[in-house]
DNA sequence: TTGCTTTCCGAAAACGGTTTCGTAAATAAA
DNA sequence: TTTATTTACGAAACCGTTTTCGGAAAGCAA
């Protein structure tokens, strides 16, 4: 049995309401009660129940991460920069995985209809064509930021990157290497951020003359499927020359399929990924990427997002961050 | 304003009382009751209230995980492991990330005997040297399970990989391919895990007559001193031939070092590393990895804890559950 | 008929805080 | 001096749900 603020109150021979606003530090309670009030918290080991606090308050000091995955390099770091901001004010994370299902996201969302937090940070699924979750979650007064993959037409704070620079730099590299037939592999045309990397792809090959080869994949999911069509891509007639995966893991399935039908990169084939992991230097044959600024972009979601809850929601001007990536070349594409 | 059982109960003139107890399928409420309210409660949008049932219950179907760092693709598998079995036993995941400070662990378990989470994954610190905070709290009937970085001297169940012989396999594959000056490179020598590595580690050296040359070098988290230390060790005289690298992050900073010292993996240095990343084999060059079952670790450890919970945690038979790691050689040890 | 279970529901007391409002005493202003 | 204001605290309502307990109505047995 935990101590309690009456067990304090009966202590101290004083009501339950000072001592609760002595906790608080409440301008109606002198020094020498407060004193003696935190006093007595510490030796008692009085620690505030969250749940009742939460309850009384209708805020609970919490916050949720929705992603479609975490084992993967950018979020992992993006959580890094959101735990970092969140502990210096005094928030907790919840932390839920859709797992690229739309349903999952939808699931997750509904129950966040309940109070459980205050406000939310997310990357969309692959699949979420549909908006009206968010949209209602929204409308009950809970504040979304949007980082990474976000819904631009939710009108909400969102946190990117460049992608359509990023993705038009990338071709542009390619094709200055001398690729002809770049493919461009990507997730869900539903992610806003895919469309932006594909619009940065189409303008580079529209610039150079070379639309004639224009190859957007879509890789679900699912690997088997993902592994099937690369290498159906691969030993077919039209094989591209260059590709640029828009998918961290794709890299991994890429180099091993290229080992299996040796292919030789960079000669035969050259590669660029959008990736965040910190050994593409290393690989063989070292790999050319463009980085996003995950930590960075973490921090600054939660920061927005923690000002909107500071601000009880008004004063809402939602914005959209743009956090400039790093592209390195390296082997991969030399 | 949300939806309340009040509410429902208004608009079907029933009692409070009569409505939770049909939503929670009482088997004191009739049937016709019970699917007037649930269809009320659907069309209403209602969603209970977490806090104030939490508070009520006295629990609050919530756990937490307190780990490290989270950019390691260890601890993003395990959580992705931890997640599953969360989900699908209704669980909300809340997510500690200490940074390998011991007083960030203790100031978050300190919360947790507010009664905010119902149990505790955890992978202590590497910092963590005292344990009284921990042993508080699972006095206070606060049920934890340790993963990976475990506390040996506490009372509750671990999971954990086979260190000892990994370490043990390991020095003795580097033995085989002519290493007799193998260091090995861990982090805190609080941790048991550490421990158990370096005893499979110095068991290994023994039985081959090489403990004339046994070096363990603790690399803090400072990623500068670290570092030094490599490069020191690498231009001292007695130079290493083999290396143990026992933490994840070490194995890029490795591979750049030699990269700048023009130091040849393997035929100068042979690598391995305890790591779950999963492009080891692309790398150049390719690394022998000794790979942890994160996946499976947290999905043992979460069921474990969820056990204990639906158990009320009595019948809490604290085991060790031992789970095999994979070691793979390649190119780095050749 | 009376007595005894079931069945089904409601009143009310929790859970542990927060907040509103009232008020006595002390202080300041007139 | 009287009156207004400030200071410091307590009583009680409240947040939304769960749970205990009591009881009316109905069914069944004697």
């Amino acid at each position: 049995m935990s101590t309690t603020i009456k067990m304090i109150a009966h202590k101290l021979s004083l009501s339950v309401a000072t001592v609760s606003k002595a906790l608080a530090d409440s301008h109606e309670i002198s020094k020498e009660t407060k004193l003696l009030v935190s006093n007595a918290a510490q030796e008692m080991g009085y620690v505030r129940n969250p749940y009742a606090s939460s309850l009384r308050k209708g805020r609970s000091k919490t916050i949720a991460i929705v992603i479609p995955e975490i084992a993967d390099s950018f979020f992992a770091e993006a959580i890094n920069g959101i735990e970092e901001v969140a502990l210096l004010q005094g928030y907790h994370v919840l932390i839920y995985l859709t797992h690229e299902s739309l349903l999952r996201e939808q699931a997750i969302l509904q129950d966040f209809r309940s109070g459980r937090v205050d406000g939310i940070l997310m990357s969309v699924s692959e699949e979420t064509n549909d908006t009206e979750h968010i949209k209602t979650l929204m409308e009950s007064q809970v504040p979304v930021v949007f980082f990474d993959r976000v819904c631009e037409e939710l009108n909400t704070t969102c946190v990117v990157t460049d992608d359509f620079e990023s993705s038009f730099i990338a071709t542009n590299h390619l094709i200055s290497k001398g690729c002809s037939k770049i493919a461009f592999m990507g997730n869900s045309i539903n992610l806003a951020i895919n469309r932006n990397r594909v619009n940065g792809y189409i303008e580079a090959l529209k610039q150079n003359g070379l639309s004639d080869y224009q190859n957007v994949v879509i890789c679900g999911k699912d690997k088997e499927i993902s592994q099937q069509i690369f290498a159906d891509l691969l030993s077919g007639p039209e094989r591209p020359d260059g590709m640029i995966l828009s998918v961290e893991k794709l890299s991994a399935m890429l180099y091993q399929i290229c080992e299996d039908m040796m292919i030789d990169i960079p000669s035969q084939l050259k590669v660029l990924t959008f990736t965040n992991f910190n050994m593409a230097q290393f690989l063989s044959p070292s790999l050319t990427t463009v980085k996003q600024p995950a930590f960075q972009m973490g921090k600054v979601a939660a920061t927005a997002l923690l000002r909107k809850l500071s601000f009880n929601n008004t004063l809402a001007e939602p914005e959209t961050v743009i956090l400039p990536s790093v592209i390195t070349f390296r082997k991969s594409t030399s």
